[in-house]
DNA sequence: CATGAATGAGGGTTCATTCAT
DNA sequence: AATGAATGAACCCTCATTCAT
């Protein structure tokens, strides 16, 4: 059911009525409202799910402390998350930016940045870097303008052949390929 | 006129309908249809506006090569930007992920991009980059993410901070304040 | 069941849906419709009951004569009705005026205004009533218009004060506290 | 346009579409906004023309007495009125007694009805009526219930017969018909 | 140049009713 | 006897757009 739902990001959260979505899902316009409140649940139903699929992968161990091992499997695992399902990370980078639709997610997203960051500042005072903080941020920016750029267009985004130059520039993480050659 | 209606950037797309964007701006719903043929029109009008400025401020002289400095001043210059006109560039990136509204400058964004990165790859192999096809990616990707960010959150996302970090960690400039110290 | 059904004249009858109704009975949707044929079919019960239990109370000999007993304890027992029960009278009251609901109360209702007119004629008639006629239709008029009042606005019409008054001006019943000062 | 719109007394408040409405009248749909802002609004306005049109022929010179004159008068008006737009009052009561229509006018009525039974009261008090209060409910609840009876079946409902009964009875004014005779 | 009345398609949502289980 | 998933029509309302003035 799901599934096809998440095809709304197809077209964006506006041009995607609940017509034709619960025709996509091949069930009745009445019967999305047995699943889902109202548009605006399933629209934070999806997006809360991929929030929480996001944050499985980032610290999982959950002690406050990334690893290089973490961090390298981090955005090797948010890249694998982005490429299985395009479509749905579409959907969620167009929703942050639709007003009535951020409303939705605010909450838990205000929750989540300065934590996210907070471990992030830690990787860099760990690496001695002279800005912690602002190392953080940009790693942030970047992760989110790599996700951006790949979304908007999968199929010329060399998001793969990033991920050495994001280790070495963003985790001081040397990558296996360079240091067989 | 179009100063009222950059406003439209405050809700978004969707839910700025003409007659609101009229009302503020002090006219008639059935003007608009004198100046722009469409809401879309409108739209695709404000954007490339949009683009344009930005375009000023990249490679100025036009001459396919960046230097240090035009490079600096570039990022300071985009950040002006952001900061000069917060709710325009919130409905920039807004309609960028809506796929509907990025169909009307899809073609003048897609041809843009190569030339961008293609400067950008230039100045990178200019500083010796082992990889500067990646790091012209990266870059983009990071500014795109500051802006987002920014846009997001202006009043705490510490924007400014950011700049000294991304001229030593993407541009490979020293910046003075550390040159003074 | 019905006893929760009732509860429908909270809120009117297009308010009151049968999902709701259902939910207040702690029944099943589906099981709704192994009592009652339709919507209509239900409140249509709902209705013939009041009917019937208003009736017990007028006439109760069924001879065809009011008696000056028979009549103030008609009122006595309408008002009583009335105050035990008020929100199934509010309901009662408000679908006399909806005519899809008035309807299916149409038949019964018109076979029972005559009669009950007629019986009351018949009291006047024996009070030496200049117009009997006239005198049994404003008395029921009023009593639909005490009603009415009375159910709108339960906690500030005094219906109870009323009687006296309604015994002397409508039945030439001098009533009890007169007789006793 | 009005005119067309009060036929949805014909069918009640939650029977009467904005689209059927509209169909009738003539005019599109969405035309209907233009005009109100929402269906409450056009109930609204329609019910408050309805009162303040009915105030009107009540203390008309507004200095707080009845005159004998004057409530004939009154009683005379109030009757030419729910002749004349019988649809029209019918609709009137029904909303009265609709929960959620009611709410929009509770307000206008809750202050109207004290005014109103005060007046009547003053006139019983100078009629020596030993319970004034009283027959001024009373009297409020019979024209309550004539109108309500009378637009329930206008064609079999005396109405006008009534007229010298009720000033007979209510006013306390011989009419003069009979003083003829 | 400028207005705003008018349209009609489409939006999200509710609900009485059915039916397989 | 009892459930609740499923339907589809109808509801109120919004909106981009047109056009007579």
């Amino acid at each position: 059911m799901e599934a096809a739902l998440e095809l709304l990001a197809n077209d964006g959260y506006y041009a995607s009525s609940i017509s034709k979505i619960a025709e996509k899902a091949g069930v009745s316009k009445g019967l999305m409202y047995n699943y889902f409140e109202s548009k605006d649940a399933l629209v934070l139903e999806l997006l809360s799910k991929g929030i929480d699929e996001m944050l499985e992968y980032f610290d999982p161990n959950n002690d406050g402390i990334l690893t290089e091992a973490e961090m390298e499997s981090f955005i090797r695992n948010i890249f694998m998350l982005l490429k299985k399902d395009i479509k749905y990370w579409k959907l969620y980078y167009a929703l942050f930016l639709q007003p009535q639709a951020f409303k939705l997610i605010q909450d838990k997203y205000t929750n989540l940045v300065p934590a996210f960051i907070g471990i992030l500042t830690r990787y860099y005072e760990a690496h001695n870097s002279k800005d912690p903080v602002n190392e953080a941020l940009l790693f942030g920016a970047m992760m989110d303008g790599v996700g951006f750029n790949y979304v908007m267009n999968p199929s010329l985004y060399p998001i793969d052949n990033l991920i050495d130059t994001i280790l070495e520039k963003f985790c001081y993480i040397k990558n296996n390929k360079n240091e067989k050659t």
